[in-house]
DNA sequence: TCCATACATCGATATCTTTCGACATATCGT
DNA sequence: ACGATATGTCGAAAGATATCGATGTATGGA
């Protein structure tokens, strides 16, 4: 009997390939820091700095977390003089951030 | 001006600590083959042999991704004879995977 | 222009994860 | 007891990620 096609379940749609993207974005967000990182931009716009200062990390090393966030198209960034303030641009961030939130924070 | 506190925006509560756990929790579910398990199990109970089967990975691979789920909470097992059914054992595991599909299932 | 600030990039090392296969355990039917 | 089936455990190699520091780029002020 060689791959069997026998269902005793109905299935849902889809299959392993079709979670390769949403695999790959949860591990970015699967990181202590790109979680508060995230938690904090959802209230407003911070520079990378403030968010260092906040994680108590050195500035390149946030740097290198929101470079990452924002592969995923997760973040947005925008210049203001010298510095640069990071903000959320992808809204589904919100109500996956509050079911973590209501998971792990209470 | 040593470790500043100098605060422009509110913060939310917590720190970069508080999200170690829910941090080690999203790296798990991060992977395409555990994601699907838990789309599937989200349905009903399955085997490893039909959860193997489902993914296209070798039973003793698929044996190890439901120890890394189990190790999290995140589903419980109950032998039936010689085989294995899994199941769902944390209720927030629904409505976060109903984010992650909304959002990359769509 | 020169200096300081703010952010980004890059490479090296250390650490964690994944994957695979060999072996172990456990149950059932005969 | 024996063999077949179903699951679990483990170690090694390969691959991915994290962390740190040195260096690079860009902006603003004097």
């Amino acid at each position: 009997m060689p791959t069997s096609t026998t269902r005793k379940h109905k299935k849902p749609p889809g299959n392993v390939a079709a979670f390769a993207d949403a695999a790959e974005c949860l591990r970015t967000l699967a990181h202590p820091v790109r979680l508060r990182v995230v938690q904090l931009l959802l209230l407003g716009r911070y520079t990378v700095g403030e968010l260092a200062e906040d994680c108590e990390i050195a500035n390149s090393a946030m740097s290198d977390h929101l470079r990452l966030l924002q592969r995923c198209g997760f973040l947005s960034s925008e210049r203001d003089g010298r510095r640069v303030y990071y903000g959320i641009a992808e809204p589904h961030l919100k109500p996956l951030m509050a079911c973590v939130e209501s998971r792990f924070l209470s």
